[in-house]
DNA sequence: CAGTATACTGAATTGGAGTTCATTTTAGTG
DNA sequence: CACTAAAATGAACTCCAATTCAGTATACTG
């Protein structure tokens, strides 16, 4: 690959990342052109299309949730703790990018975004399952609860509101999680 | 009015919130028409833009919402039930009208629909200041944060899915909401 | 320092959806 | 039963955003 293609690959997914997260997915093919100092063409060049370029975004956001998920569990985590801190992490980064929470609770799973969604999937189970062993969660949830429930607080907000807010609804619902009983802590 | 107006006015608001209710405020005009048994034009005849015919059909939603929410007020229901009721009817709403989940979060406050708006946050703010007099809710919420978690957890979720577990989703939500050291009722 | 494959450019193309309006149809009236 | 004002029709128009591609520029190679 040549050099330039390289730079202006960077400079096309930085670019993207900055705009789809301020305008979700309908943010304009021109305008990230634009923010990436490039012709509209050479987004082609280096993405079939929209959703190509969307999708590679999202996956790599995705890939930090894994990234702490891994990190909780490997190091054994107190399992309420765990989750919520997870939990934390992937509403964070809604709050940050609305593409993000638009695409994430929608199913469709192809490519590599597919997997990336998979993966998660499967260590939100992880967690659950064991926050509910450990008495902390309400046993009628279930991995495919969460982005739902956390990513369409994000969706329903205006863009650009305060973290302040934003935290405090992810603990409305991390109590609402929480067994009847088990009470007291974060 | 000529009687045929009268009826045709009357399909195409049938047809709108059949249509609106599935697809959300995408919905396309040529859909509606189609569907009412109608021409394109005589939707603009009825309504200046899909604008207005959409917030016609939301205004009409949110005169549910507030029906309900006086008459718990009136009969001095007991705080927090008043106050899950009302929650229900509106995400109940939210749940059969994807357009209704778009539409209400957002901010804008202009005609028919900002008035209705306008009605339902003052009840709602009622509702909440009760719930709390009484102990039930935990003080650091207000009415302006309600649509953001109800209707966010209907927009997040694939058209279509159970009412059992959509009722699900709003007793996580109440409960979250609840004070702590309240529990025990629904 | 050619030569060429690779990459970039941006005007043109495409397609989809909202809206308009000249023409046609129809309900109500005397 | 004309007659006319109101209403309906739907093809055409407008706008906007995604995508394409012929022409141009540029990085690498020997």
């Amino acid at each position: 690959m040549r050099a330039d293609a390289r730079r202006n690959r960077l400079k096309v997914i930085g670019a993207a990342q900055v705009v789809f997260s301020e305008h979700g997915p309908d943010a304009r093919m021109e305008e990230v052109a634009e923010k990436a100092g490039v012709a509209v063409g050479t987004l082609y060049r280096h993405f079939p299309n929209k959703e190509a370029l969307l999708g590679a975004l999202i996956a790599d956001r995705l890939g930090h949730v894994i990234e702490v998920a891994r990190d909780v569990l490997d190091r054994d985590v107190e399992p309420w703790e765990a989750f919520s801190r997870v939990m934390r992490r992937l509403t964070g980064i809604a709050h940050e990018d609305r593409a993000f929470a638009h695409v994430v609770p929608l199913l469709g799973d192809e490519g590599e975004l597919g997997e990336a969604k998979r993966t998660v999937g499967g260590l939100l189970e992880e967690l659950v399952h064991k926050a509910q062993e450990a008495g902390k969660m309400r046993p009628d949830v279930g991995a495919e609860d969460l982005p739902p429930l956390f990513m369409g607080m994000v969706l329903a907000t205006p863009p650009g509101f305060s973290p302040a807010r934003q935290e405090r609804y992810v603990q409305i619902i991390l109590d609402g999680l929480r067994h009847r009983g088990a009470h007291e802590p974060g």
